[in-house]
DNA sequence: AGCAATTAATCAGGGCACTGAGTATTTCAG
DNA sequence: CTGAAATACTCAGTGCCCTGATTAATTGCT
């Protein structure tokens, strides 16, 4: 009893789209070349040279797993990586020939790829499904990374949630 | 040149609408349980005595990561698994004390949190928001197991993609 | 009854995503 | 100028997610 409805739940919902998308994109656009990888591409097509945190941060990927992308994507002979002369943590990041050829070559496939996944909406429909989602991401991200960083994010959200694999014995049901 | 714009990709922004949800919910919710397990304990909850292949398929979850699952809500002794004495191949789940103990605890917490990722939309746009992704999500579900079987998915796709990543040489760019 | 096809679950392998720890380099304070 | 703090990246560990192959059990066909 009390099972919830999971089509009411943002993040089940989210979840299932990005299944959907992960699929489609397997179909139509490509089995090598995954669409954070793309996003990644996409990135160093518009601003060459950037170092590996910045890209991260432009297409919302965290340091470890640019890292793992950098690393496949260099494999693949998509881009090269160059210490920074001026500054010897970085790493710069630069397309190669064969980096931008796929690049121009997914674009194609991606357009196709998101009239399809988007067929189901007009096209009012679609900027709005654009507007919503990105106003709710937008949102939750800036509850991470507050512009005043004065407060800690669990102090806005009500604290930590305490441990919630129940111990034998006691540990009252909260609600 | 040729960069697009990743803020109308609907994978991108589903991929980033997913991981603001991760982060909201390790901070609001639980840190030991993950939203897909939570997503199991809910099915359990409702329909107990499931085999893992139903609720699977309830919750969105492939075999594999089914196992998976399984097996980290098993070792947490939050549900139990069962041969089916009536088919040798089925395992049948259901919750333990414990589990649903837990499960009654997080859906308070879920509630909670959804209320805070959602709280950027009126009532009219949470609404419209559910239900633009799921029409998109569902569509896209369609496109992969249809009702009737009749055509394979790259029939209606337009085939599989030729390998991308560029041979050096050949290979002209496609558009 | 007996064997092929189907089905449930697992395993191997690749990729995304996060945290926390560790290394190298740079910056900054005293 | 030197040592502490900050920064860029990597690594280890956990979990989700998919495909294709394998194993065990059942079903169905002849």
């Amino acid at each position: 009893m009390a099972a919830v409805d999971l089509s009411t739940h943002p993040g089940h919902l989210a979840r299932r789209l990005q299944q959907a998308h992960y699929l489609l994109w397997n179909v139509m656009v490509s089995e090598e070349i995954t669409s954070p990888q793309f996003a990644v591409l996409n990135t160093l097509v518009a601003e060459p040279g950037l170092d590996q945190r910045t890209v991260g941060e432009r297409v919302g990927l965290d340091r470890s797993t640019m890292s793992e992308v950098i690393t496949r994507l260099g494999r693949r002979g998509l881009l090269d990586k160059v210490r920074d002369p001026q500054d010897g943590r970085r790493f710069l990041l630069r397309l190669t020939e064969d980096g931008v050829r796929t690049h121009r070559r997914l674009t194609v496939r991606t357009a196709r790829m998101n009239q399809v996944f988007l067929a189901p909406l007009s096209e009012d429909e679609q900027n709005l499904f654009f507007e919503l989602i990105r106003r709710v991401a937008d949102a939750a991200e800036e509850l991470r990374s507050p512009a005043e960083p004065l407060r800690q994010a669990s102090d806005r959200l009500g604290g930590a949630p305490a441990p919630d694999v129940a111990r034998h014995g006691g540990d009252p049901v909260t609600s």
